[in-house]
DNA sequence: CGGCATCCGTGACGATACTG
DNA sequence: CAGTATCGTCACGGATGCCG
């Protein structure tokens, strides 16, 4: 077996590179920090990657620490992968990356395919405060934990537990908010989002 | 010609790395951090890279508005490559890699290629104050702007112009401080840095 | 000599088919 | 469901050549 391709620099970036520069990795990272997921479902959100590559790079991602292979006790038996805490910490890496591409996020087209947590992580950028906001979009549910001690998270689809606030919106609005050009506040009052709840964030996102 | 590979995803983090996530391009970013380039510097400071993958990264750079490419006035006469206002937006991105992967990077292999700027994005983070730092390794010189609007920047070599502060240290020191391990003063009273100047930050430096 | 373009061998990738 | 096997294609790395 051929050592695999490296950089072979003595910097910390191209050394980062090496473990998450690979086609298709940091995507698999970003769908891992949603949450659990397994190979179908990867194979699913991500369009256009090869059954093989994405098993590579699994094993590559296992095989550096970046994530776990996990059975999920009956009856809902089946392997998922996990985000170790080591790959967790990529988040600043996507959200740097999610909101340098923004500027050329242009119109979608209609080749082009889209789940809702991808809107999450330029949302953890631009929601304040502290607690579970469940966000509701034309494509689907998903919900962020603000505030959280290590860093931020969020997850696919509705909240597991008790929710702070419950955010709906269309596409263009999550959009202009994540990227700083409208508050939720002013979304509110224009009409663009409804916010539901009664926590404390609820409050805070429906007053400026 | 074959329209170039994308991953055709509605998401900002994709399509940035539509644009930057191919393989060498974000280290040419890295490159060109530090200033205009010719194409033959890049060559000699990125080993490995073939030279036509570097033409073609650097006709795409262009082509997508990162980099552009000038002559410089006689009697230099020669052409730089540069990097726009948009291409320098990727220095988060890259300090975002590069705080993660400073967690893998061991010690340096006799393979590992090491020019002195490329400790200079992780000291850019670790060093607070404002003016113009120079830094003097084993490897080479390289000089900071502290506090600067556009976020902050640097450069290959001595500085061109006056400098507030001038440290020298050695790789080991250098790599600890941008950890956050080791703090600058601390180091100074350890005999691990010299700071020499006597501008504001050489003070702010030299004093917690 | 700087700045590529061309050629070639190898490996990575993408699509499909197939298997436990 | 969760991959492995196969195969054609393309991108990459190395060497060499060309041209101002």
């Amino acid at each position: 077996m051929p050592p695999r391709r490296r950089y072979d620099q003595y910097c910390s970036a191209a050394c980062a590179l090496d473990l998450v520069g690979d086609r298709w990795t940091l995507l698999i990272v970003r769908e891992l920090l949603a949450g659990p997921r397994r190979y179908t479902d990867l194979h699913a959100d991500l369009p256009g990657v090869s059954t093989d590559v994405l098993a590579s790079r699994l094993k590559d991602m296992e095989r550096d620490g970046l994530a776990t292979r996990r059975r999920l006790p009956p009856p809902a038996a089946a392997n998922v992968y996990e985000l170790t805490v080591h790959g967790r910490r990529l988040l600043p890496v996507l959200q740097a990356l999610g909101e340098w591409g923004q500027a050329e996020l242009g119109e979608r087209r209609p080749t082009d395919a889209v789940r809702a947590h991808w809107f999450a992580l330029p949302l953890l950028r631009a929601l304040q405060g502290e607690g579970v906001v469940e966000v509701a979009l034309e494509e689907g549910d998903f919900h962020l934990y603000l505030g959280a001690e290590d860093g931020a998270a969020y997850g696919d689809g509705p909240a597991p537990g008790a929710v702070d606030a419950r955010l709906a919106m269309d596409t263009a609005t999550c959009l202009a908010v994540g990227r700083g050009e409208l508050g939720v506040p002013d979304a509110v009052r224009a009409g663009r989002i409804s916010v539901t709840g009664d926590g404390a964030v609820a409050k805070s996102l429906r007053e400026a």
